[in-house]
DNA sequence: GATGAATGAGTATTCATTCAT
DNA sequence: GATGAATGAATACTCATTCAT
C-alpha cells in the first residue's frame, strides 16, 4: 500500500510526486477546503468542499482517502507556518519578547481559523496530530523555553508543553469571544504573560507536574468524542 | 377528570409526581444522559441514550419531549450546584481566598463535564438556560470581584466576566489533558492568579476592554457551530 | 371472545350490557372523537381523543381494540341518523320531494362533518362499513327510488346504488369547497336533479351498467390505501 | 471549471443532460413513483418508492431533493397532457361535443391516478403547480364553456369552474368504484350532462353562486389535512 | 376496570464513502 | 485520472398499541 502524499513540505521520505495536474487539483482542493472550513467550520460536507474547489467528489477522495485525511493535510500546512514562527522568534532582541512573539503570533494566526480552533479543542479529526505536532515543533519552543529561563525571564517551573497547552488555552478564547471581540485573546495572554514571569517576592510554586511528553496525545485521544 | 399531568401554571406548586416506576426511568435516562453526554459530548443520539439507559426510545421522548428539553433537565440540575458553590465563596475567610475558593470549584465541576461545556459554551441547546443562569450567579461573582478589589487583593481591570471566562478556557482546554491528569487545569489556574494579583512593580495593564455582560453570550451563539 | 360492544342502537344481538361507568366513559370517548376528528380529520392520536374525553388512553384500548374500531363506531351512529332521514323523507308530500329531501339533508350532515368525509371519500378506516350501510338503509333508499319512479317522476335507469354514489360525489364537492362556500354542494345537486329527471325528449339512456349490490363494497377494498 | 449540473437560469435552455445510467435511474424512479402513488396515495414513505424502483433510497434524494420535488416532477408531465385535451376538444364539430369531450378525457385521466387527485386536491404538495396548472388551462376551459352557450348548448349560470370541479367530483367519487367497474364515473357524467344543458321546460336555476377563479384553491388548500 | 408508562417501527432527510462510466 | 452516480446507516421525532401498576 502506497503512503500517503504528505504534500510539499514533507522532509521525511518524500512519496512519489504526483502528476502535474493532480498535484493542481490536489492543491485547489485544500485551498477549497481551508476556506470553506475557516469560515464554517469542519461540519460542511466534502460535497460542498469539491463543488467549492471546481472538482468532482471523486476526486477528493482520490487525494484524500477519507475526511479525516483531508483535515489532517489542511493541518499539516499549518505546521510549517507555526515553525515558521518559532524561527522568526529567534530574531527577537531578547529571550523574553522572542517567546512572546511566538505565542502572540500563534495566537494570531488561531484566531483567524474555524476549522483550524476545531481541530485543536476537539480533535474529532487527527488524534495523532498534536503529536506530529509537537514531535515536529517542539524542540524549536523547548529552545525558546530554556533560553527565556536561562536570561532569568521565565519562571523555571514551565515546560514547553506548558507553552502549548497556553496556546490552546487562548484559541479557546479566541473561539468564545470571536465574534464580540476579535482580539480578545490578547486580553488573556498578557494576564498569563505576567503570571509567567519568574518569582520575585513569593510566587506560588505550579502545583501538578507538567505533562511528560507522550502524555497529552494519549489523553487526547481518550477524551475526544468518537466520531460519530 | 383527571388533569394532565403536567399542569401549565407549575413550576410553583410542582406536577403531579411520577408514578413509582416511571420516576425509576426518568432517573436512568438522566443517568445515562449524564454519563453519554459528559463522555462523548451533546451530540451522541437519543437512540444511544436509550440504549444506555435500558429503555425503548420512546420512553425518553415520553419524558423529555425533545432532545434540547433533556439537556436542559440535565443542566438544570447542575445550576444548583454553582449557586452553591458562590454562597460557599463568600464564607472564605478573606476576599482572595473566596475568589479563589470559586474559580477552583468551578473549574472542578466543569472540567468533568463535556456535556456541561458544550452546553455552556456553544448553546446548541438551551440557549435561555444560559442565560438564566447569568442572571442568576452574575451579581454573585460581581461581588466577589469587588470585595477582592476593595481589598486591594486583585487587579483592578478585571471583571466579573473575566472570572467566568477564564473558568471556561480552564475547563476546556483541559480537555486534553483529562485523561492524563483530571487536575492538570489546576497548573493554569495558579499561573493566572499570579497573574490576577494587583500591581506591584510595572505590571502590564490588561489591553482590549473586558465583555459588557450581554456580549459573552452574544459572542459564544455567534461562534457556536450552528445547528445542523 | 366476547364480540365487541356496537352501542346503543345496535338491533342485531345486544351483547353484555355494559357496567353503568363503563358506558359512561364510552359515551364520553365517542363524543370527544366526534369533536375532534370532526374538526381536524382522523389523523388525530387517539392520545389527543383520550385527553379530549378526560380519559387515560388504556381506557380507550379497552372500549375500542383499535382506532379503527373507535373509527367504525362513530360511523354507526351516523347511520341511525341517516336511516331517521329515510324515515322522514317518507312523509313529504310527494315521492320526488321525499326523494330531494332525502338527498339534501345526506348532504347536510355531510357537509359539517370532516371526519365523515374522510372516512366515505378515503376509507382508511372501516372497509366494511359501505356494506353495512348499504346493509342498513338500502331498503329504504330502495322504497325511495321505486316510489319515484312509479309516479312518472325519476328516471327509469337509476338504482339505490346511484342515490348512495351521488351522495357520495356531494360529499366529495362538499370537501372542495367547504371552506370558500359552505353550501356549495347545493350547486351540484340540483344540476344532477335536472338530469334525474325522467326523459321527456330524447334523453341520453345512462351507459355502463349500475354496480351490483356487493360490488362497491369490493371495490373499495381494493382501491383504498392500506393503513401506513 | 465545471459549472453545476443543474444552473440557475434553466428552465429555457434546460440543464446538461444526466448521464445515460443517472437518467435510467431518474426514469425507474418516476415510474415507480407514478405506480405506487397512484395506487396508494401521496402518503407512501420514499424508502418504499426507492425500494420499488430497485434503488437505494439516497438516489432518490439525489434526484429529487424532497418528496415534494418529486411530486412536482411527476405532476408535471401531466400538465402537459390536460393542456393536449384542451386543444383537441376545439376541433370538436360542434360546442358541446367539444365540452363533453374534455370533460370526459379529463375525467379518464384522473379516475386512473389517485396520486394526482390528492395533488390537484389537497395541494398538500405542489401548491404553486396546481396555479400554474389553472392559470394554463382556465381560459381554455372558458372558451369551450363561452362558445357552449353563445350555441344555445349550455346553461348559461354554468362557469369554467364548475366544469372544473365537475370532472373533480367525477374521477374522486369514482374512486370507490374503481376496481369494479373503471369507466363507472360515465354513468354519472351522462346524468350530469343532461342537467348540463339549457333550460326547455321549466328548468331550475342553479342556486348558490359560482366560486370565483381564485376561490377554489382557496378552498381546497384549507381543506386540505395540515401536513403532519 | 382504569390508568398512563413503555415500546419500536416508521418518516423525511443528510452525508461520508464506494464504484461504474 | 477524473467524474459524479449510487449507497445506506444515521438522526430527531411520532403514534398506534401493549402491559405493569
Amino acid at each position: 500500500m502506497p503512503e500517503r502524499a504528505t504534500g510539499s513540505g514533507d522532509g521525511v521520505t518524500g512519496p512519489r510526486p504526483l502528476r502535474r495536474d493532480a498535484e493542481r487539483n490536489r492543491q485547489r482542493i485544500l485551498e477549497a477546503a481551508a476556506e470553506v472550513f475557516n469560515q464554517r467550520g469542519l461540519d460542511v460536507s466534502l460535497d460542498e468542499i469539491a463543488r467549492h474547489a471546481g472538482v468532482g467528489i471523486g476526486t477528493v477522495y482520490r487525494r484524500f482517502r477519507t475526511k479525516e485525511e483531508l483535515v489532517e493535510a489542511l493541518f499539516m500546512t499549518r505546521l510549517d507556518a507555526v515553525a515558521a514562527i518559532a524561527d522568526q522568534a529567534f530574531a527577537a532582541p531578547d529571550p523574553w519578547s522572542g517567546l512572546v512573539f511566538f505565542m502572540e503570533r500563534m495566537a494570531e494566526i488561531m484566531a483567524g481559523d474555524l476549522g483550524l480552533r476545531q481541530i485543536l479543542m476537539f480533535a474529532t479529526y487527527g488524534r495523532d496530530l498534536v503529536a506530529v505536532a509537537r514531535e515536529r515543533n517542539a524542540p524549536l519552543v523547548e529552545r525558546l523555553v530554556e533560553r527565556a529561563q536561562a536570561a532569568g525571564q521565565l519562571r523555571d517551573d514551565l515546560r514547553q508543553t506548558d507553552i502549548v497547552f497556553i496556546v490552546f488555552l487562548l484559541a479557546e478564547s479566541t473561539q468564545l469571544a470571536q465574534a464580540a471581540s476579535p482580539d480578545f485573546w490578547r486580553r488573556y495572554l498578557t494576564l498569563i504573560l505576567d503570571g509567567m514571569r519568574p518569582a520575585r517576592e513569593g510566587i506560588t510554586p505550579l502545583p501538578v507536574p507538567p505533562l511528560l511528553p507522550g502524555e497529552m496525545e494519549k489523553s487526547m485521544r481518550q477524551a475526544s468524542p468518537r466520531r460519530r
